[in-house]
Order: structure tokens, then sequence, then C-alpha cells
DNA sequence: AGCACGCCGACT
DNA sequence: GTCGGCGTGCTC
């Protein structure tokens, strides 16, 4: 076993395979599958991760490892055989995905530097950026130099060299620690000679002899009011050890968490937790879908599968949305399993993750806790593995490798046969189909807990509001009620969603909102050819000055934002206090949180906010939640977007009345009657459910078919659209009569960073061979993504349709 | 990706 | 002749 297959750090479809590398004596037995290595590439040194280990090699001669970065292994077996996977599945390169299983720290980065070998005279040039030195940064000389001629000059005569470096981001946090440099009676022994009036040094030796344990120099200098200066001496004469010792960083003060026990269970959480024990016992690989309604108590039923998963000796992975959001989750967590929880955090800093990464790792905890990329959580023991808020859209990640979380904690629950759940009030159409079938269990928790009932919700119409003269964007109901709670010194939370906000066209007197005829989505108004495109099968119109259905001359796009909403309550009430919350006012660290403390305090009456309100948050005093315009995802050119809507509004009347208050929930919409609309009003998942599938069985969409996006992008629309016009015809060439593939159609967002974005669509039910074929096209366009600056990106299964 | 090599046109 | 620009091909 002298070879290693190693997976280097180059990311392209050339290198997208293994290179093999003789293990150096020095290394051997200390290399294993799974570790960075260092390994020279052509000319230069880059980093990779070693796959398999073998003694044999059909390449020579073979180059030797440079260096191991590792001790023990950053990728298990299992995650190396998951990367695999990931990549054929996702249309990924193998590094990318290993890459991507791993925090951010643990990947490589590279320097140049220059060696000057001789004192034999350089070129002029060179001797004056050299200086006296005897290094220069390659940085500091393509800054200062005008040209590379003498130093490839001065390489190739040996008179220069050029080292390449190679070194991993991650850090250690040290600390300052001080423990006694000798035995007690030794101590006793130097106690007994020093002069009566050296009291403190006295008192500190004292100290030492009764504790022998290393201890944090801060605490120390504090518990015995003394300082630097007394110690010093001390540590000089080595009667005290001073050292760095490395701790983890600890961006969540576990000391202050509150230990809770097991809560006793209702009724309907007894009836899921049956079957969840079961599987566990049994270790079979079971997908539940757990359909509980907001406050219907999910959390505790995962927190005591989880109780149940540790009792067995095995680890538990629990994947929240975006946890930074909800520090309330954190806690419960905390608060039952203390500092067996790591917690992966979108806004932990690199070094923070890296640390919470190292205790899984390490195995010093046995829960994970945290947002998408925590699914490759490296414990090897996984008992049970959560998807809380399942319909979620982060969970799907956007850039390469394209996976879907539950995708990989799927595989992940078969490899370990173990069971997964995937929990959510408002599941997507996609789980509670395959629920339907049998592939997935159903556990229902129709009822909230503590016999609060949901909150009352009421539609209000805005067109009548307009009619009736109220051009402001708080109809009177809403007015109302802020008030009356303002009064009652209850609080409120206003709920707008921004985006798409601005493209749909309506008319602000009946409400019409213009359809492409072919594909039932809103049409999206191009400012620039002031015309309205469909973005599914490329109709476009003329934008109408008239309204199409009332000939009104109301008809307009519409755009407005937080900051708007904020002004406008201040001049409508101007006694109420606003907390407003959306990307501006949330951007610095912390930020987040502290409003919410604040609004927890009722250090406000209003919090007002995008998509980050909507979930999660639970404040006892709210009894009021407004959806300013439920509308505002609704027309969105995505066929998810009455999905979308119904999750949305489900989840908001969800904050109001969680506990001894009773909770109203007031929506403003211009399509009162549309089915999800109406429907979340009534918090009828089924008939919502029913309904939407009906329409994605008539259009195509999913759950009947799955989908791949593919799309073109280039700085030439012509070619942009070219090439996926050929796409699409190679795609209907090669494929099964069955597939329906869509296209050339322009991307949503047509043109990013100068890049023209075209694509085309397949719907499929059962495609073995799309991925090979899809492979083939890439292979066959790979010349032209080199040199022509031509990009193709394949989404299968895609979220996002832009 | 990034680096070398080699061919070709331009210029002291 | 020599320099530098870019297309081509390779990296165990």
């Amino acid at each position: 076993m002298n070879i290693a297959k190693v997976v280097v750090d180059v990311p392209a479809s050339q290198t997208n395979r293994v290179f093999d590398y003789e293990i150096p004596e020095k290394l051997n037995g200390s290399i294993h599958r799974g570790m960075r290595v260092i390994v020279p590439f052509g000319p230069r040194k880059i980093m990779g991760y070693v796959l398999e280990l073998t003694d044999h090699s059909d390449f020579s001669p073979l180059k030797k490892i440079v260096e191991l970065m590792d001790i023990t292994p950053v990728l298990t077996d299992e995650l190396l055989d998951l990367g695999k996977w990931l990549a054929e599945h996702t249309i990924s390169f193998y590094i990318s995905t290993f890459q991507a299983m791993l925090p951010q720290a643990l990947k490589a980065s590279y320097k140049k530097t220059l060696h000057r070998l001789t004192d034999e005279k350089l070129s002029d040039e060179l001797e004056v950026l050299f200086a006296d030195r005897d290094y220069l940064e390659y940085e500091e000389f393509v800054e200062r130099s005008g040209s590379h001629k003498y130093l490839q000059q001065a390489i190739k005569t040996d008179l220069v060299e050029m080292i390449y470096q190679v070194n991993s981001k991650e850090t250690f946090k040290k600390q300052t620690m001080i423990e006694a440099g000798k035995d007690p009676l030794e101590l006793e022994e130097i106690i007994a000679d020093l002069p009566k009036q050296a009291k403190k040094k006295i008192e500190i030796l004292r100290y030492f002899q009764d504790n022998r344990e290393i201890i944090l120099k801060r605490d120390f200098l504090k518990k015995l009011h003394t300082t630097q200066a007394t110690i010093k001496p001390l540590i000089d004469e080595g009667l005290l050890i001073e050292k760095k010792q490395e701790i983890y960083r600890n961006p969540f003060n576990d000391d202050e968490v509150e230990r809770t026990n097991a809560l006793p269970l209702m009724k309907q959480q007894v009836k899921v937790m049956e079957p969840i024990v079961e599987s566990l016992d049994t270790a079979s690989h079971d997908v539940f879908l757990l359909h509980g309604v907001t406050g219907s108590g999910k959390t505790e039923v995962y927190l005591q599968s989880i109780q149940h998963v540790l009792e067995q000796g095995k680890e538990a992975i629990v994947l929240v949305p975006e946890i930074s959001l909800t520090p309330q989750m954190v806690t419960r967590f905390k608060g039952r399993f203390g500092s067996q929880v790591a917690v992966m955090h979108s806004a932990l800093s690199k070094g923070e993750r890296f640390d919470e990464w190292r205790k899984i790792q390490r195995k010093e905890v046995n829960v994970v806790v945290g947002a998408r990329s925590a699914i490759f959580a490296p414990f090897e023991n996984v008992g049970l593995i959560i998807i809380d808020e399942e319909h979620e859209t982060s969970y799907k990640q956007e850039e390469h490798p394209r996976y879907h979380t539950r995708d990989v904690a799927i595989y992940r629950g078969e490899y370990h046969q173990c069971p997964v759940i995937l929990g959510s009030a408002t599941p997507t159409l996609e789980s509670y189909a395959r629920a339907g079938k049998g592939i997935y269990q159903l556990l229902s928790m129709p009822d909230r807990m503590n016999e609060t009932k949901m909150p009352d919700v009421h539609i209000v119409d805005m067109r009548e509001e307009l009619h009736a003269g109220n051009r402001t964007m708080f109809s009177r109901q809403l007015k109302e009620e802020i008030e009356k709670r303002i009064e009652r010194k209850e609080q409120i939370v206003l709920f707008l969603n921004r985006r798409g906000y601005s493209t749909f066209v309506m008319c602000r007197d009946c409400g019409y909102v213009i359809n492409c005829p072919h594909c039932d989505i809103a049409l999206t108004y191009h400012r620039k050819t002031e015309k309205l495109k469909c973005h599914y099968c490329s109709y476009e119109e003329k934008m109408p000055d008239k309204c199409p259905d009332c000939l009104s001359e109301t008809i307009r796009y519409f755009g407005t934002g937080t900051q708007k909403v904020e002004e406008a309550i201040q001049e409508m009430i101007p006694a109420a206090r606003v907390i407003r919350m959306d990307v501006d006012t949330t951007r610095r660290k912390g930020a987040h949180e502290k409003l919410l403390d604040q609004f927890g305090n009722h250090e406000a009456d209003i919090l007002l906010g995008t998509q980050m309100i909507a979930k999660g948050l639970d404040f006892a005093n709210v009894t009021l939640v407004g959806v300013l315009a439920a509308d505002s995802l609704l027309h969105l050119p995505d066929f998810r977007a009455s999905e979308k809507t119904f999750q949305l509004l489900t989840q908001v009347s969800g904050r109001a009345g969680r506990h001894h208050l009773p909770g109203e929930v007031v929506i403003q919409t211009y399509t009162p009657d549309h089915y999800s609309v109406e429907l979340a009003a009534q918090y009828d998942y089924e008939t919502f459910f029913k309904q939407e599938m009906l329409l994605r069985k008539t259009y195509n969409y999913p759950p009947y078919y799955f989908l791949t996006l593919v799309t073109v992008s280039h700085p030439n629309e012509l070619k942009a659209m070219e090439v996926t016009k050929t796409i699409t015809q190679l795609l209907i060439k090669h494929l099964s009569s069955q597939v329906r593939v869509l296209g050339p159609t322009p991307s949503p967002i047509t043109r990013i960073k100068d890049r023209y974005r075209y694509q085309c669509m397949i719907k499929y039910k059962n495609e073995p061979e799309q991925r090979r074929v899809l492979q083939r096209i890439l292979a066959y366009y790979e010349k032209e993504i080199q040199k022509n600056d031509l990009l193709i990106q394949i989404d299968l299964q895609p979220y996002q349709l832009m």
C-alpha cells in the first residue's frame, strides 16, 4: 500500500479524476483515506484528498506526496463515498463536493515566493526588487515588476527558484494557562525560605500546593486579586509554568443556558413517538413525514427522539433552515443536551464553525444542530436525522454541488440504517405525495399544545379599500386592530414580503394580474422593452396602458419596501414604537438577536420585517399578525408560487397567540379568493394539497414530473440563445420520447454581469440516461466552455428557476 | 485552474 | 535576431 489515489484541488473537467502518487518512506503507515495531502502537480504544489490506498498504478513514473496535512482523516469513508455519489448525481466535480462537506477553514490557501539561490548578479530589475533580501513574495514581484522575462530566465538558469507553499486556513484559538511547576513538598521548602513580607507570593504558592490542575491565567489573576507583575518572577524561577493551551471558541455561553428535562407529552405526541421509537429500536431506515401544525409540539418530539438515540449510544443530526434566526431553538437543544451539542450556525465566524466541526470530528459531542451543511457532520454512528421545516427552500444549495439536503439525509439514513424525520406544518407537495404513496410514513399532529386554538384569520380585500378611498398600504381593519393592541399594551408583528414585489403587473382597481396565456404564471414586466414576458415559454406582449379586464388606467407594476412601510406607520400612528428587521438593519453581527431581544422586552410595539421574521419567533405578548401584501409571492414566475404563498401565510399566522392571549391575523390581499390565500386562512392543508396537485398534474410539474434546468450563459445573447437551442434539440434527440423538453427561453433574469442567460427545461418521469446525455453535451461544449467564455449550468431538481 | 511550450507577428 | 502575445495541452 505505498500508492495513494488523490483528488487534487483543481475544479476542472480535465482534472476531475484521481491522480496516483507514491507514498514516501517517512509517511508510510500514517497516510489514510480521507486525509489532506500536499502533492506536486505539474510545476506547482497543491492540496488533494486521499481517496484510496493501493499498491498498484498504471502510471509511471509516479511523483511522491510532499506532505501530510492531517493527523486524522477529515473525511470518513462514508463521506468519501457520499462525495463521489453527490458529484455524480449533481454533475459536479469531485473536489467541489469534498470541499462542500468540510468547513471553510480546512480549505487550502496558496502562496508563491521567489528564493534567490546565489550571490551571482541578477538582472538589474530583479536586483532592485530583491534588494538585500533572499526571499521575495511573488505577489510583490507581480505588483512591482513590468515583465516576467528576466524572472523566467533566472529560474531557468537556477539563480532563483519558485517556492510553492500550501497552507491550511485553520487557526486555533489559544489562551494562556498557569500551573504549578514544582510538587507541593518542594513548594513548601520554597515558601519556608521566603521572607515573611512576601505575603502575596506565599499566598500564590500555597494556592498551587492545593490546586494542582491547570487554570486559565486570566481567571487565576482575578481569583487571587493579583497581577501579571507579581507572578512574573515566580514563572521565571520555574515555580509556576505558563503555557498556551488550545481552547474552543465558544460562541454560545453554555453555562448560562438553563438545563431542562423532558416535558410530559400530549396524546398526539405520544402517538407519533411510538413508530419513531420502534424504528430507532429496530435500526430501520424509515423516512417519517411529521406533519404538525405550528405550535403542535414538534420540537419536543425531536428532543425526546434524540434522547432515545443518545441512550442507544448513537448520534443525531438536526437540520434547521436558518439557525441564526432562532436562538430560541439553540437554547432548547442546549438546555436539554448541554455540551453534547455542536451548533453549526451560518452566522458563526470561520474559526467558530471550525471548532464546532472539530467537536464532532473528535466525538466530543453527539448532537449537531445546524443549517444545510451540517448534514455532512462527520459522525460515524448516526442514529437519527431530523430536517425541521422540511419545505424550506434553503435546503437546496444553489451553487455547485447543487444538492438537496433531503436527498443527502436519506442517503446517510440508508447508510447508517437509521430513521429520517422530515418535519413541517406545510410539507412540500413532493414529500406529502410520497407519504401518500407510502414511501414516507406520515405522522400527524393536528392540534396545538395547551389547547390554544389557531388564531382567527381575516382576509382583507385591498381592492375594496381602494374603492373606499383608502390609498394607504394599511386597510382600515388592520389600522384599527393595531391601535387596539397598542392601547392594550400587546404587541404586533407586521410582515412584508418584498421579494418579487416589484415585477408583477396588476390593476389597482380590480386586482387583475396579467398572466401568460400558456402557463398560468404571472408575466414579468421588463422596463427596457416595455413588454411583459413569460419566463417559462417565452411568450411576450406589450405592456398595456389599460387593464385588459376592467379597462381602468390604474394598471401598474409594483414596488415598495420596509422603509416605506415604517414611515407610513409613523405617519398613521405616531405613538407606535417600531422595530424594523430587514437585510439593512440586521447586517451587523448580533444585530438580529439584539432586535429580537428588544422586541421581547417590549421596547417596541411593532416588529416589522421581511421573511426573516416569518418563522421560529415565539413571543407571548404578540396577539396580532398583519400580512401587508399576501400576493407578493403569488405572482412570481415560479410554478411553486401558490405553494410558497400557502406556506408563508401559514407560517406567519403561527406567530400569533401562541400562549395565553388569543391571536388574530389580518391578511391584506388583492386576490382574496385565490385558493392559497383562502385555504391558508382556514388552515386547510389537505384541501390545498389536493387542489395544487391537480394543477401540477395538468401542467406536468413536480411531483408528477421531475425537472432539470439547463442554463446557458454567454456575453453574446445570440450565442447563448443558439447554444441553448442546440442543447434543446440534442436533448430531444437523445432522451426518450416520454420526456418533455422546453426552450430555449430567456432566464428570468436575462442578463447578469453582462452575460446573457438562456435556459431549457427537461420534464421527465423516469430517464435513467439523462445524466449521461447531459454529461456528453457538456463534453461536447467543453472546448467552448474553456476558451469561448461559455457557461452551462445544470440543476437537477431546481428550486430556484432563476 | 495554472503553467509551459511553441508558433507567429512586431520591433530595436 | 529577440520579445511578448496567445492558442494548445498537460498535470500522477
